[in-house]
DNA sequence: GTGAAAGCGCTAACAC
DNA sequence: GTGTTAGCGCTTTCAC
């Protein structure tokens, strides 16, 4: 799955894969023990109807039971609960949203669950604890083909009113239109400051940073692999980069800005591109972790050594940058704490008490080894 | 958030926090535009119904036309779309699936978005790229106090039969009495081969090789530090390395095996136990990263150096294991290979087609810098 | 071709 | 106290 993780050796000389071993059981879906005395053997989840057949009592009294509202006899309640427990019954999320207003639960809307969007989660997830709050992350975009554009319209749109409360939608893609009374916050979006409250990191203080650490090192020729152009991020990120070039009184060769597409996949050709060639650079200044590393990999493939003939230096800092050889210096977007800060934003939003609409955090540089001065 | 990645030199002179940029767009749920000619101004999102009122048909007929069902006029298609278009509307997922018995959504059921399971949901995000299924992962786990037990049982059976239409459980805890129904795949899961089905890493010779490293670079006092005790993988990685310690005539000291419980902050007070005395281990056997990482920490704190002073290895390769310095040494799961073996046996569950029931995958050796020979 | 009506599992008024 | 009823937004017969 991509990135090499330091010195892999196999010693493993179990089998590889003993799938052969096929016990008795299988997930047959025979008709549970008690419900159903009926004839009627869907085969599907035991419903609030099972629990008040068994029982002998109306679903509105299970309900009623299950929900802990008044008007319940000690004596019913009892009877309810122990066939609850009995059955196994669990109200079923879908339904009970579809009726109930709140459903207390807040949804991550990503494209993919990637590197960055899953650090983003580990810090909502940190975060929700103890807020009363569900998590639910829903990859909207991997329905290839189709509009792989607007898929967070789309998401919020299937989820929002009903299953989600509210949202956080990773997207360095649009965001506009979003949000059909759903309150939503977006990190990284697209434009800058659009509809939604946002929160994303200073990126173009984290390309100048990463730039004339590039230049404090002794480069000057300095290449930069940039991310999708449709980014706000990427735009800053490349302006970052220029403006600490001019102000160092550095010449950027239109040659050797490409575009990499925040994908490692899609930084492949723009990387050969830069290393494959006469005056190559001495240092690459990528827009994204994965590109960066996909850069290292590239530069070793050609015979180069990372950092002796080329340093680069990433974004982000995923942590993936740090199981490359070498390992990846990199501009650390505070990606846990972004998380945390558009939940708590989203949460506020939910509690109607309105706070700030945009976050920016700062960055920061992590030196690790594939940085060093030009050679002589 | 815990795990140091580095040496961190914040650079960035920016404002930490321009929380105060307010503009003046604010999220308000105004009703929309063209929706709704009658008072009922509720704020939610566009439903069937409207399109329906606005295009001057049946709801009917609108969800045929979205539906690609049959039987519907050109014209009367054309004029439906062109609506759905104007007002945005996006089908509810929730509704839908309640009427349905498909919804084409997978559900990944985890406790908490840690690094061990996003890293599985890495895998599974990228293996279900063009099955034409979409992902939803739901934390079930994190609504502490009341029953963190059996979580599993109860997320299964609020999604299932309605919502996804299987799941794939990462539970290092129970998973025995689950599926109502709905068909299930456990990754790493509290019993062996139990109920459903499986796939998981071969603990047991993972830890044998981590332990032999260990007894290769000479060491003799080796400590374990657990995982938590309930857990079948835990148990597993315990055998593992009593097996290898006696294979090579070296003694256990009860007092150097303590129970370290799978999370960073469980793994403090028996970390200090372990080091904190005279004849302190030379190196440790960690049953998972994160322990390790945080072993790790607390030598550090206590002066001690690693791997002069202290030789630590790890069991899972999350990439956080390579964030820490050292570079933590560990045995390697395939997670990313996990997370896509356990969705495709799911699918192949949901297509009827049945296969293997319990799939374990070998580990391998990721040799970083946290290890060496114990000191003369 | 189109719409009326039933119902998925559940909650919330409102009767009894 | 408890049951009846009316939907939530949608799909799906089945009449017209």
């Amino acid at each position: 799955m991509g990135l090499g993780a330091g010195a892999t050796k196999d010693l493993a000389t179990t089998t590889p894969s003993d799938s052969s071993a096929v016990s008795g059981t299988r997930l047959t879906p025979e008709p549970r023990s008690a419900a159903r005395t009926d004839g009627v053997d869907r085969p599907g989840r035991v419903t609030i109807t099972d629990v008040a057949r068994v029982a002998g009592v109306s679903v509105a009294t299970v309900s009623k039971v299950v929900n802990g509202r008044y008007g319940v006899a000690a004596s019913t309640a009892e009877r309810v609960l122990e066939v609850v427990e009995d059955l196994g019954y669990e109200s079923s999320l879908v339904a009970r949203s579809l009726r109930r207003r709140r459903t207390n639960v807040i949804g991550v809307l990503v494209a993919e669950f990637e590197p960055f969007s899953t650090e983003l989660l580990k810090g909502i997830s940190a975060a929700i604890e103890g807020t009363g709050y569900e998590l639910l992350a829903y990859s909207g975009g991997s329905t290839a083909g189709a509009d792989r554009v607007g898929w967070e319209r789309r998401s919020v749109s299937r989820l929002g009113g009903t299953l989600i409360d509210g949202a956080v939608i990773v997207t360095p893609t649009v965001v506009a239109p979003v949000h059909d009374g759903v309150p939503v916050v977006a990190i990284d979006p697209h434009t800058g400051p659009s509809g939604a409250p946002t929160v994303d990191s200073d990126s173009l203080e984290g390309a100048r940073t990463a730039t004339e650490y590039l230049i404090g090192l002794g480069h000057t020729r300095i290449a930069y692999l940039g991310g999708r152009p449709d980014l706000e991020s990427a735009r800053l990120r490349e302006l970052g980069f220029r403006e600490a070039m001019s102000a160092h009184g550095l010449a950027v060769d239109p040659d050797l800005v490409r575009v990499g597409g925040y994908r490692p996949d899609r930084a492949d050709a723009p990387a050969h591109e830069l290393l494959d060639r006469e005056d190559r650079p001495t240092a690459v200044f990528a827009a994204n972790d994965l590109s960066a590393i996909r850069m290292i990999e590239v530069a070793h493939e050609m015979g180069l050594r990372v950092p002796q003939d080329l340093s680069v230096i990433g974004y982000d800092n995923v942590p993936e940058s740090a199981t490359c050889t070498p390992p990846l210096t990199t501009i650390a977007q505070p990606l846990h704490q972004m998380g945390a800060e558009a939940l708590r934003m989203l949460i506020d939003l939910l509690d109607g008490s309105e706070r700030e609409q945009h976050l920016r955090l700062p960055t920061s540089l992590v030196e690790r080894a594939s940085c060093a001065p030009p050679a002589a």
